[in-house]
DNA sequence: GTTGAGCGTT
């Protein structure tokens, strides 16, 4: 058996790939219409449970929808039911595509900053950009890699 | 109200 893959030899948190997605809060809806609001797609959802929140994703120039959004549910039971029952259902004309969503949120900008080492072994700094949202994801890594370059690219270094 | 695959930084 020259390539068993053992589950226990994998360091990497779970997450749910592309394909894959797990079971989440948070549904990705795609292939919308361009005049489909988030309460088109609150009044839709909510049948199937109580929602959080919904967000549409806009193009940030022109301002239009781009086409999918993120529907927060509070339970994942009800997001599970969501989304086998709207997923391929016509909405403004367009069928839909409902999945878990892999990713939780956008990304927060900029919090109070330590100029210092990112030192991720201490608790204490992860409080910065801990604060509210589901995390969850693989934060970790994004966070340790590329988080002094976001900032300069922000101008706040 | 054009286009259509998509996982996001209001």
């Amino acid at each position: 058996h020259s390539h068993s893959h053992s589950p226990m030899s994998t360091r990497r948190r779970h997450v749910g790939n592309r394909a894959n997605p797990d079971p989440n809060c948070c549904l990705g809806v795609f292939g919308l219409s361009l005049y489909t609001t988030e309460r088109d797609l609150r009044e839709v959802f909510s049948k199937y449970g109580p929602i959080a929140d919904v967000s549409i994703v806009y193009d940030q120039q022109s301002r239009r929808s781009r086409g999918f959004a993120f529907v927060y549910f509070e339970n994942v039971d009800d997001a599970k039911e969501a989304k086998e029952r709207a997923n391929g259902m016509e909405l403004d004309g367009r069928r839909i595509r409902v999945d878990f969503s892999i990713t939780k949120r956008p990304h927060t900008p900029t919090p109070g900053i330590y100029m210092g080492r990112p030192t991720y072994g201490s608790s204490r700094r992860r409080d910065y950009y801990d604060r509210g949202y589901d995390r969850g994801y693989d934060d970790r890594d994004y966070y340790s890699r590329s988080y002094r370059e976001m900032f300069m690219t922000l101008g706040i270094l």
